[in-house]
DNA sequence: ATATTTACTGATAACGATTGCAGATAACCT
DNA sequence: AGGTTATCTGCAATCGTTATCAGTAAATAT
């Protein structure tokens, strides 16, 4: 009941704390049988507080994530979980989204955590500038704050998986191509939308103004996005979601309006999601290694530690690949034209 | 750069140290302005570790889950971490199910942690007996070891959804009844299957020995169990399956297999899913709030905490619901004798 | 004006571990 | 045996706070 300390220990053993502490840190002293019996019978556990005292390092390495229910940040912290390490824990930080609620995160962090790995909710927040001064450690995860390049960061190739997924939607015949996006405050935000309207100029497709709709990265947003689109007079014959959540939103406004996939509209997500290919029909998506992404940022995080503070960011990238499924096929008003190909 | 403490401040200020102290812990001293004004030009942020080392408390609070990949862990997770309130916050611990890292983990948390919310993966482990040996306060959410009853818990009401589940079924005239059930090691495995148990018995329906596979709560073990079921000579018109996980592989294997749900089986699952309504058909479900059931443990843990080690354990129950959708109908061969009524 | 209460303050000892330093013991060499 | 290393050991300072205790200044009472 009472804590056990180290003194105990010595005193039960008859040596001084020191030699108990000598132990533990692995010099070979006299009694080390003796010791180890005392530790295993008294139930004794270094205590973690007076240790980060002393050395200044707790052994923790907190994750700052917008949203831990989506499953992409899920597989995130699960990635970074699994190379953490035997020798520290990491502390998970859920902001919602909301900038008040992360920069207070980010303040009640410092002093608690050995380093920050983090997917910042908006570009303009001055938070890396809070971070940089206090000198904690900081990777970045699939976004980036303004001066990101002086932080370590891993990062997805959003334009090339933009480009990817439009360019899928041009070689099925595709013009009138709409895009729900994220936010443009977001690295995964404008990055795609970029991407999109790359692919577009290469086509020589002009961007319709009503065919680009900013959203926020929700499933709520998604699906008002694509009753927008569906409301206008000329619809788009196909659409690419920026994000999982927001392709879940869009796929339920399009079942409720009774559109079907890919018949009257052509449909491609950006990241998987379980319900990509139970549904009907499965969901043609851009995809890529969200738990490779949160483990190379741990490893970065760690090789940021132990290399102290003389190591230079480092700037990694996941690579991203088309997942053909069944959402998209060529427009209506081309289908009898072109040869009738159809997807799996 | 280097670390800026309470003597620093002190020195600014012209005051002692205890001032200072005093200042942070909300008394009124002289110089209040002066120490708010130092405190805020050297950034000076009160140490952690320090704290925690007077104090003993640490001001986090741990949430062990076996999956955080699985949405309802994840749902869990955001309950709590949205009950934590301003002063705390919620360290993860991921153990992938696997007892082993559930235990180091357990030992490591000794000492960083105030408190453990947590689902343990088996309830066979000692674990409850090496935290009660510290006295470490715990919380069980959704799971509960041996000598549960010693320790507040938050469970779901398991039984009576499986009893819910397997009745709606029957009320639709089923009696070829399948459930892939969870293993039995673990609470709602075991809860779960009692329920199912207790329906067909009520119902005066035997349960045929291939008809109850217990699985494993894996997205491939719901998968192998449906395989099973749909490779007997007479396989079941209707299935139960006991987790989300294994509802999504065991619609796998239908979809493989094509076979068409609501005509040749029935499917019905317990937790929602992010899939669930957008499937063809539908899938109907026993739903809960697992979010809610992570925020009343947080709850609980933070009660316990303040009360001291004076407070009994509590029980908390969240309730279950059937959310109909498409995916049960009458069995086949009854179906023309039936009534022509189709879900939804 | 003196006595008594009130309101702060500073010095200092914890909290539980780690570490440099000097001393002690043992091992080695000639 | 005496001298030199090589190993191990205990003492005490330290990490940054908080809490106790006695002390001082101000405010109030008589």
């Amino acid at each position: 009941m009472s804590t056990v300390t180290i003194t105990d220990v010595a005193k039960r053993v008859g040596v001084s704390v020191a030699t108990i502490s000598r132990y533990l840190s692995g010099f070979t002293v006299r009694n080390a049988e003796d010791i180890r019996e005392a530790i295993s019978e008294l139930n004794y556990r270094p205590s973690a507080a007076a240790r980060n005292l002393k050395s200044g390092r707790t052994g923790i390495i907190a994750i700052v994530v917008p949203d831990i229910t989506n499953p992409f940040f899920a597989a995130i912290v699960e990635g970074a979980e699994s190379a953490v390490g035997d020798d520290r824990m990491v502390l998970l930080v859920n902001t919602g989204a909301i900038r008040e609620r992360e920069e207070k995160a980010l303040s009640q962090l410092f002093g608690r955590v050995d380093g920050v790995i983090m997917a910042p909710s908006t570009e303009e927040q001055h938070a890396p500038a809070f971070f940089s001064q206090f000198g904690l450690p900081i990777v970045f995860v699939d976004r980036v704050t303004q001066d990101g390049e002086r932080f370590s960061s891993v990062l997805a190739e959003n334009a090339k998986g933009a480009e990817l997924a439009t360019g899928h939607l041009i070689s099925h015949g595709h013009s009138k191509i709409a895009m729900i996006s994220g936010p443009n405050s977001a690295t995964p935000g404008k990055k795609r939308a970029d991407g999109y309207r790359q692919a577009m100029k290469k086509a020589k497709i002009e961007v319709i103004h009503d065919f680009f709709i900013e959203s926020d990265f929700t499933e709520a947003g998604g699906n008002l996005a694509m009753k927008q689109l569906l409301a206008l007079d000329t619809p788009p014959t196909a659409v690419f979601v920026a994000n999982n959540l927001m392709t879940l939103g869009a796929l339920h406004a399009l079942s409720e309006a009774e559109v079907s996939i890919p018949q009257e509209i052509s449909v491609i997500g950006f990241d998987d999601h379980d319900f990509a290919d139970l549904i009907n029909p499965p969901i043609t998506v851009i995809s890529r290694d969200a738990r490779l992404q949160g483990s190379q940022a741990m490893e970065l995080m760690i090789k940021q530690l132990s290399d102290g503070s003389a190591s230079h960011p480092e700037h990694s990238m996941v690579d991203v690949h088309l997942v053909e499924r069944g959402s998209c096929a060529p427009p209506r008003e081309s289908q009898k034209i072109r040869s009738n190909k159809k997807a799996r």
